[in-house]
DNA sequence: TGGAAAGATGATTTTTTTATCAAGATATTG
DNA sequence: CAATATCTTGATAAAAAAATCATCTTTCCA
């Protein structure tokens, strides 16, 4: 669903948000605390970076921090500078248009999944899933 | 979200199901008209016979058929033999367990998205498919 | 001002996916 | 039984994605 960048790209900024605002981040620790290869997730924040998400600072000190408020970024803000957006919502029959009025045989039922992960993408932001995460799992009584 | 080879696959099995039942399909015919590269299709299709999808028969009047109804096979019949989906439903942030009881932080945007495509792939036949690829456009009267 | 701490960058490698090629095996038909 | 049509198989290649490496630049601070 996700590529292996984009799910990179998103627990890196996670991670990020969950520091606080007031220190930058270094890349070396976003690795280790996010199971990231080192040298990768170098690049996949320099491309966040580029694409205006994280601000970067070098020198001792340095390191990532959010552009915005985590509230101001969507997971599909994160996830474009990696995937192609045509080709996610291409039509799986290969047609050039796809629409409801010249649909493909698998439009109608292919159509839900396709308005979910956009959905997903377009409306989840950034601190809704770092919120969650930091508070664990769900807020019940414990079993037992 | 579905891989190119998914597609193909899918493509290629709409295409057999809107020949009838009786005779069988050949691959290079399939392959010119789901505009899928010929050679490729060959392994696409020998994977689906191995699966049990198809039935294959050499020699001339060969080709490939159904292995049972249209309206028996579901699309993740067909696609299975080609993803991973252990890969699919995996935790974006790569916890072993990501269930409801411990979610990741995503998980609750993430699930509606992979249980829209779970549902896809479990509901969708390949006769619902077909059909409504041979009946075109929707049923509505012509524009203008 | 020079050394260490960061990120930036470009080249390279590895792995996976997609695609092609060529030579087989099997079935049909005359 | 020979020729042809078809799928089968294994090797290989090309392209894309993921990962690594080495080197550079910037910044801080003693």
């Amino acid at each position: 669903m996700l590529t292996t960048t984009s799910e990179y790209a998103i627990r890196a900024l996670v991670y990020i948000a969950q520091q606080g605002e007031d220190e930058p981040v270094l890349a070396r620790e976003i690795a280790t605390n996010t199971g990231v290869p080192g040298n990768y997730i170098s690049k996949i924040l320099r491309d966040l970076a580029h694409g205006g998400i994280l601000t970067s600072t070098r020198g001792v000190g340095g390191g990532f921090k959010l552009a915005r408020p985590a509230k101001q970024i969507k997971l599909g803000d994160i996830v474009t500078p990696f995937e192609n957006v045509a080709h996610r919502n291409r039509c799986p029959f290969g047609n050039d248009v796809c629409s409801d009025d010249h649909p493909c045989g698998a439009h109608t039922h292919y159509k839900t999944v396709k308005n979910a992960y956009n959905k997903f993408l377009d409306k989840t932001t950034l601190q809704a899933v770092a919120q969650s995460q930091l508070r664990g799992p769900k807020k019940t009584r414990k079993k037992k």
